[in-house]
RNA sequence: CGGGGCGUGGCUCAGCCUGGUAGAGCGCCUGGUUCGGGACCAGGAGGCCGGUGGUUCGAAUCCACUCGCCCCGACCA
């Protein structure tokens, strides 16, 4: 490819409303360009990337078996009304007419269309297990698109779906994705973590995702370096920090304290000079309608995941100020579980086997000492608490770090959920109806590629790995016009093409430096500078990532990059 | 949906407060000189100032409405 034939529209400055780094570089590299929120066009660089990418997902999802399908991303609202998503998802969901008056929606997976295929022609044991998926565009009407293309509207994803008749089958394919991915993000040169993940109220047994750590992203995961201990930050469980402070040991009863205007932990713990750990903090939360007291420790956050599956309860949100005086005879800031009735009272673990706190009277301005739960209020215990900084791991006592990380892969023991709402079901040995049970596992492919510019990304632009780069080297005379430079530039050029490497020629009449620019914001791996010592039968190697430059004869610069550049890729 | 910000040549932005008919840098085109990290000289093209309506002798500028985009929050099987 000669580069002054290429549509490769750099950007010298970033254009204003690029956040994020990926976002700029991508759209400064001439990769991408908006066309609306969410909305993005992929040019001949993303593409050449993305089909990278595919491919090598494709690669590595044959090799477990699974089959390659395209379904429509156009779907009728019949499929989706059969499982309950057509409610489900909501605004979520693009959803049009067509002239008849006839409900369709875009697809944002395929579970349904998927059961749909298996539940007509899946009849017996004999025919699973199956994997089955595509690599396909979703949608999805997103409340907020954001950061480039980290959160669109229309995404390209690959979808995989198992079929199995017991759950040991299942297991079997959940572990063949969970290998399959790793290599997929090994191939394309990700750093990544592996978490357990929120199975949410889907049902479903086990999910894990796969995370990029970047500041980019919007998820928190929980990882233990020591232990290998790795879980999305909504199911993550640790130890806390220890009270700091010992209790009052004794039998004490509760006493009220005046605390005039003292309403948050901060305050109150300054007040009575108590440490917020001695301190119960009280939620007053409405789950499904009904009003919940939610106890934690004064400097813990209640996890809302873990509040709404300790509750099983669909939605709940704080309490509003009329209804905490009415249910509890006081403001937020005074609230406490001493003397409730007719409430639900849950506490989070870190309360159990304390004694002698600090909590609110349900009296305004006034706090009550010696607060024994167990004894003073009684509460069903749970796991309520976020893992916070500091916190250590459950089992071992070992430091945990939160990261801040982005979401690339996800895969997801589905259980029955499908095979029960739309009847999937095939005969076992015994000639018995069974239902199917079914695994869901997805990749989001331009994500992946904005997890390597985001995790490569430099002072001069992107840097790819070998194996997604647009293309795996450029050869560059330093001046285009120079007949024995050019001469040189289009000997390698020919040489390495021959030899298989995605080489770019970039022949256009340009200063140097320019093109090394240009050349490093796309994020090319290898450049071969064809320059002043030529005469000598010498070449320059240069290697994007490490920036390292070498001296190379010209003779033999071909194969040196084609070695290197299969080497990168296994 | 709530809060905030921004829409002016391809890109980054100035001009707007205090109305008088549009500018800079970069990019682009032509010619010349350059050529190892975003060169230089000369000449040139390119903008109904997001849209609609209003105020005014006159609107990029003031007012109203509207559309679009970005950020924070809500939301995110």
């Amino acid at each position: 490819m000669l580069w002054s034939k290429l549509f490769i529209p750099t950007l010298r400055e970033s254009p204003a409303e690029a956040e994020v780094v990926s976002h700029q570089l991508l759209l400064r590299a001439g990769y991408i360009r908006q066309l609306g929120a969410g909305i993005y066009n992929y040019l001949y660089l993303a593409q050449r990337s993305l089909l990278k990418i595919q491919q090598i997902v494709r690669e590595e999802m044959n090799a477990i078996g699974a089959q390659e399908f395209l379904l429509p991303a156009l779907n009728p609202a019949e499929v989706w009304q059969e499982s309950g998503r057509y409610e489900a998802m909501g605004d979520n969901m693009f959803r049009l007419k067509d002239r008849f008056g006839r409900q369709l929606c875009l697809g944002m997976t395929h579970e349904e269309v998927m059961t749909v295929i298996a539940r007509g022609e899946v009849r017996s044991y004999k025919q699973l297990p199956q994997i089955w998926y595509q690599i396909q565009t979703k949608f999805r009407d997103e409340p907020r698109p954001k950061s480039g293309l980290l959160r669109v509207r229309q995404f390209i994803m690959k979808d995989s779906y198992s079929f199995d008749l017991a759950p040991a089958g299942l297991d079997e394919s959940y572990e063949k994705h969970r290998v399959a991915y790793c290599r997929i993000f090994d191939r394309c040169g990700l750093q990544y973590v592996a978490v357990e993940a929120h199975s949410g109220a889907m049902g479903g047994s086990q999910s894990q995702e796969f995370m990029v750590a970047t500041d980019a992203g919007e998820d928190y995961v929980v990882v233990c370096k020591e232990t290998g201990y790795a879980a999305n930050l909504e199911k993550a469980v640790s130890r806390p920090v220890p009270p700091s402070a010992a209790d009052a040991e004794g039998d004490l009863s509760p006493e009220e304290v005046h605390t005039p205007n003292q309403k948050s932990i901060d305050e109150v713990s300054a007040f009575l000079q108590v440490p917020a750990t001695s301190i119960i903090k009280s939620l007053v939360l409405i789950a499904d309608g009904k009003p919940v007291v939610a106890l934690m420790r004064g400097d813990h956050q209640l996890s809302e995941t873990k509040f709404q599956s300790a509750l099983g309860c669909a939605e709940f949100r704080p309490a509003f100020p009329e209804e905490m005086r009415s249910l509890m005879g006081a403001e937020a800031g005074s609230l406490g579980p001493v003397g409730l009735s007719g409430v639900t009272i849950i506490a989070d673990l870190a309360l159990q086997g304390r004694r002698n706190m600090v909590a609110g009277a349900n009296k305004d301005d006034y706090h009550l000492l010696n607060v024994t739960p167990g004894e003073d209020f009684a509460a069903a215990y749970h796991d309520l608490r976020q893992v916070t900084e500091g916190d250590t791991e459950l089992e071992t006592g070992a430091p945990l770090q939160i990261l801040k990380t982005m979401e690339i892969g996800h895969i997801f023991k589905l259980g029955y959920k499908y095979s029960h709402s739309m009847g999937l079901n095939v005969l076992d040995q015994n000639g018995v109806e069974t239902p199917v049970i079914m695994g869901s596992y997805g990749i989001g492919i331009e994500r992946v590629l904005c997890g390597v510019v985001e995790l490569y990304a430099d002072a001069n632009g992107i840097s790819m790995p070998v194996s997604i780069a647009p293309f795996e080297a450029v050869v560059t005379p330093v001046k285009a016009s120079d007949p024995a430079l050019a001469g040189a530039a289009q000997q390698v050029y020919q040489e390495l093409k021959q030899l298989g490497v995605d080489v770019l020629y970039d022949d256009r009449d340009l200063s140097p430096g320019v093109k090394f620019k240009d050349a490093d914001l796309v994020g090319i791996p290898y450049r071969v500078v064809i320059g002043k010592k030529l005469p000598q039968g010498i070449v320059e190697l240069a290697e994007r990532r490490t920036g390292a430059k070498s001296e190379v004869p010209l003779a033999e610069v071909a194969r040196l990059v084609a070695g290197k550049v299969s080497a990168a890729k296994q």
